[in-house]
DNA sequence: GCTGCCTATGTTAGCGCTACCAAGAGCCCA
DNA sequence: TGGGCTCTTGGTAGCGCTAACATAGGCAGC
């Protein structure tokens, strides 16, 4: 059967705005108005638009809406991989947040080589599909290729705002001294590291600290062991460096490697927290309940999250910015991995 | 100024594609059919297009696209928790597989009670601004209020099928006894039980296939203690089991649990594996870096994702289903938490 | 040289929604 | 009684894109 020239099937089946209206006796404006609750419209005439849109099962259709508006009532988020506790943490709150702000959330995840297909995915994202952008973690502005939208404001997690955008982190730097003071101050002589991976935000700023702390009190600066976040690269950093009897404190990057290190020590002999003290970073969940239970840095990630999104939703009002890059206070959580060195 | 009726301010003032066509003196239709890769475009027209879009910074409008062919390029999560283990590992996996099919990923997490605010996040991700749909746990068909789309396939990641979707998910039964049936073995006389979350679906699965190997060899079924998946949780079951000097082998619902037994068993001062045997059950990173290594049953939850995906794809593409819920086959490691009972 | 067909591009309309303007109804007060 | 006000509702156009159809030009075959 032929069509008239410009009569296309209807490519959703889902009710429209039309047949709601028309189920209601109304216009489609007044539909529109009730679904955005806008004001002068009848508590009858609500009424009756709402049961019609029941009746129908109506959703709208939100393509439309973001069409009409410019409005995509959604902000995309970068990470790397979730399942390093840091970007994690961070990604949850972030959800949280937008979506109580009733945002939804777009997600992509990139891994350190970004290939074609992703691409495709991360230029979806960063089209014109959403209010806003969280970049967690500032290495990811480094990605080869990631080309971020010009038109859409944008927040950096983890990063400073030399970055070019406004930036939210934890406060890395009085985390790693925090640790590194408390271990001196058992009397350890000085304190070795496994860092997180090289190019890390978190990873390069909790380094630096370790390394200022040491030079502050003096205390010859042991060569620190690249780690990757893992517990096996921990387990791996913990034998290397408890090859050297001497040794009898290591600051781990994360909780994760801090674990690692625990391993390496109980099957090399060394107590802890007579022998050796190990100091995290994280308090992840299971920290309390390492054996051990590890002494480690609270971040306090979710409130990173929570604030990111708080910064791109007054950017997205178009409000000015506070520029500055904004640093939450860690909190040191001493348990029974640490102690005086024997 | 008064502006002509009709005439309204541009809403994003990124290029369209009639400013692309105008730049490259061709039509918008013949820009579209580069931008989709179409066919029948000579090499010298593709290439004047491509260098406008070049020039003018050109990103194609997502929701316009979606508004004209009804598709969206994204498909739905709904998920509890991410920092569940379980719940993470199969929405990074999900995730990957969906950006390697080309399509963005819409991330909506759910608290057990659901509020207002949330409902909307949720009915924004199931309006019409989604594909496809991958329900991560089938405990959240149950929350009140959710209503799903009824346009778009949906694919239900741990759950049966008789749920009323296709699901794909981890045999936690073959796991569970796997895990009961190597304590057996060693000589254990029965298995002590930590559970996950009460409705849980992977919860559910692991006790009842726990039970059922139990009762098939004949042992005494102890009362399970009831966990919420986290070391605190473990923990607290720890101390209330190893009560009773009887105790010999405890298999927790996941190695978060194991670990907060592990570290009770650690401060009553039963050695493990020597007075004590733990399973856990996920092989979390860290679970073979606790003191000790820990036996736990690894299961493969990217691959649950990947699957989840490919059914969704599937569905998508309006193919027929294999509408038989998909198990993937977990795989007992043992490591060094499990010993025959001294 | 004409028909017929194929290829490259253009024209048109409409996806479902909302901003803007207009208009009718009801009301108050002079 | 009428002018001006508010409150509710409707008409219209257009957001940026693409499917379907239309068309111009080229070229093979007879």
């Amino acid at each position: 059967m032929p069509r008239r020239a410009g009569e296309r099937r209807r490519l959703v089946q889902q009710p429209s705005m039309a047949d709601v209206a028309a189920q209601a006796g109304v216009s489609a404006v007044t539909v529109s108005r009730v679904v955005n609750g806008h004001a002068s419209v009848t508590p009858e005439t609500r009424e009756r638009v709402e049961q019609a849109m029941r009746a129908l099962g109506y959703r709208a259709n939100t393509a439309a809406q973001a069409l009409a508006t410019g409005r995509f009532g959604t902000i995309g988020v970068v990470s790397f991989d979730l399942t390093a506790t840091g970007n994690l943490y961070i990604v949850d709150a972030v959800i949280r947040e937008a979506q109580q702000a009733g945002y939804g959330v777009n997600l992509a995840t990139l891994d350190a080589a970004i290939d074609a297909r992703l691409q495709a995915a991360v230029r979806r994202l960063t089209s014109l599909a959403i209010d806003g952008l969280v970049v967690v973690e500032a290495r990811i502005l480094d990605a080869p290729s990631l080309r971020l939208p010009d038109n859409v404001p944008v927040v950096v997690a983890e990063g400073a705002s030399d970055v070019g955008y406004p930036a939210v982190g934890a406060d890395h730097g009085a985390g790693a001294t925090a640790a590194v003071e408390h271990l001196l101050n058992l009397g350890h002589q000085t304190v070795h590291h496994v860092t997180g991976l090289a190019d890390s935000y978190p990873a390069v700023r909790r380094k630096e600290a370790w390394q200022r702390a040491l030079r502050r009190r003096g205390c010859g600066i042991p060569e620190p062991v690249t780690g990757d976040w893992t517990a096996a690269s921990g387990y791996a950093a913990g034998l290397e460096l408890l090859r050297d009897p001497g040794v009898t404190a290591i600051f781990a990057a994360n909780d994760q490697m801090a674990a690692g290190v625990l391993r390496a020590a109980a099957e090399l002999g060394r107590r802890v927290p007579d022998d050796l003290s190990v100091v995290g970073y994280d308090d992840a969940e299971v920290a309390g309940f390492l054996n051990p239970p590890l002494t480690t840095v609270r971040q306090d990630l979710a409130g990173v999250g929570k604030h990111c999104v708080n910064v791109l939703l007054t950017a997205m009002r178009g409000e000015k910015l506070d520029w500055s890059t904004r640093l939450l206070a860690p909190e040191l959580v001493i348990r029974s991995s640490t102690a005086p060195p024997a």
